[in-house]
RNA sequence: GGGGCCGUAGGGUAGCUUGGUCCAUCCUGCAAGACUGGGGGUCUUGCGACUUGAGUUCGAAUCUCAACGGCCCCA
């Protein structure tokens, strides 16, 4: 695959994702197909997060002094905001921004929720669209204006230490939904300059794309207080005093489909985790003039067996078209298993069973009594195959250098992720960008003893990560 | 932020340089039928397009301008 770009555009057109045609740069349609991906993982999520956050729905809509309030974040945003101007004809008064994000949305109305420190920790999620008026290149599902699927949570705080905690928490959420995905992760804390505005410090998560590009997947935020002094976010204290409370936030966006499209991908088209895949098998009936009624009902019987006792999204092929022809769609959808039956396999009582990840063909014996779970351990095997393949890519793709000429070698030949030590500073940063023009993605690690930085020659602080990025 | 390229059926394209040959080519798709059928089958018939607006001209897919949309490069 060598260029990503045209096999992702193709692939979100021909496996009918979306439809990029709608009109509007950068906002586009989900069609049924995408849309099932789309909610079998917003499900997976919403189970873990659920566990310890309540799930909340605020408007789209934010005033403008609001959205104004925190001078450092609006300035993150200030050339990215949709306004609302006018009601039909009349000019608004106060104009109202489409959220490019919710804190300002948000944050007034957890100052009137927060009363006193026995409600804290309070832990919220929703789930929206948001706006960003983007100037540059848009790219479906990577590069948006309209991020339909924004995953935010907010949490609320009574001290530094909790919401420390809280980010550790949400790192292992996270983890935990792309490894049910099979979607490999690095994860770093951002440099100053590319840290969310307004928060203390971000950490994120970035996975590899198979042109060797990284894509951002997901950011942890420490807000600290910053949000809490401007929206006047206070708890009354065992002692009855008034403290500002500090805060976290973390977000997903349509982005994650785009990597679960993008990381697992081939040359053939998509491969989609069973977790999440719209049919996570199809049935292929081999039918010839004689037989093929025989043939079709053994597909129903054991169709009906998958749904109904193994709870599983099966569909059942039996359009008029070559069997060939089916293969070849059904791989480029990314359906992790199909399942072939013919006359000659229902007479030798076998079930042939194709895994899309390898394309391996796996005929075996058909028992009506274990064949659920035969299919379950085959669905399963393919997921942590599909996990182990995509990691070992990430890995072998993590290079370490010892200068800054190997670094640029290595990223305009190899390309992928490269480890280097860096001494931390923000000027020697952003130089070391500009001088071989990629990202910092950020640093993973402290303590390296006597190392130098590989661009100023200081010593180094941390082990850190760049790469070329979407 | 700066520069360049492009817009023709659902998708991909030919035609544009030199305006008339174009009620627009080919592949794919879709619809119908026949023969077929363990990896993209063949044949027959049919459906479907010049992004929008303004201009130049006897005449515009073709030239000019603008809007909208897409792509690429540089900072």
């Amino acid at each position: 695959m060598t260029d990503f770009s045209e096999w992702f555009h193709d692939i979100l057109e021909e496996a009918e994702i979306i439809d990029m045609r709608y009109p509007i740069k950068g906002m586009h349609v989900w069609l049924p197909q995408g849309f099932k991906i789309r909610k079998h993982t917003l499900n997976i999520l919403r189970d873990i997060l659920d566990e310890d956050h309540e799930e909340v729905l605020f408007p789209l809509l934010i005033p403008e002094d609001e959205l104004a309030k925190e001078a450092i974040h609006v300035k993150g945003f200030e050339d990215e905001v949709y306004w609302i101007t006018h009601g039909g004809l009349t000019k608004l008064n106060k104009k109202l921004a489409l959220r490019p994000t919710s804190e300002t949305a948000m944050y007034p109305m957890f100052s009137l929720w927060v009363r006193s420190h026995s409600d804290l920790p309070m832990k919220f999620y929703q789930v929206v669209n948001t706006f960003r008026y983007e100037t540059k290149h848009t790219r479906p599902l990577i590069r948006v204006r309209e991020i339909t699927t924004f995953t935010e949570a907010h949490t609320i705080h009574i001290n530094k230490e909790d919401t420390e905690n809280q980010v550790n928490r949400a790192v292992e959420i996270y983890k935990m939904f792309f490894d049910a995905l099979g979607i490999p992760y690095v994860i770093t804390t951002r440099p100053e300059w590319d840290k969310f505005p307004g928060a203390d410090y971000t950490v994120a998560f970035d996975t590899l794309l198979n042109d060797g590009k990284t894509l951002q997947i997901g950011t942890v935020h420490n807000l600290g207080q910053t949000f809490a002094r401007t929206f006047d976010i206070t708890y009354e204290t065992e002692s009855g005093e008034h403290e500002y409370v500090y805060q976290t936030c973390y977000g997903l966006s349509d982005r994650v489909i785009a990597s679960i499209l993008g990381v697992h991908g081939d040359e053939k088209g998509l491969c989609i985790p069973p977790a999440v895949s719209p049919y996570q098998i199809v049935i292929v009936p081999i039918i010839f003039k004689k037989g093929g009624e025989e043939v079709l009902k053994f597909c129903k019987e054991i169709k009906e067996i998958l749904k109904n006792k193994g709870d599983l999204r099966v569909h059942l092929d039996d359009r008029d078209i070559r069997a060939g022809k089916k293969f070849y769609e059904w791989e480029m959808r990314g359906v992790p298993i199909r399942i072939e039956v013919g006359p000659r396999d229902i007479k030798d009582n076998k079930i042939v069973i194709v895994h899309r990840n390898n394309l391996k063909k796996e005929i075996m014996d058909y028992y009506p009594e274990s064949f659920i779970d035969d299919i379950q351990r085959i669905l399963h095997d393919v997921n942590h195959e599909m996990s182990e393949k995509s990691w070992k890519f990430l890995n072998e793709n993590i290079r370490p250098v010892a200068s800054l000429e190997e670094a640029a070698e290595i990223i305009t030949d190899k390309k992928g992720i490269i480890s280097f030590n860096w001494c931390g500073e923000d000027s020697c940063g952003t130089d070391l960008e500009e001088k071989i023009r990629v990202d910092i993605l950020g640093v993973q690690k402290d303590g390296l003893g006597e190392k130098k930085c590989i661009n100023c020659e200081k010593p180094a602080k941390h082990v850190t990560l760049l790469a070329r990025s979407y």
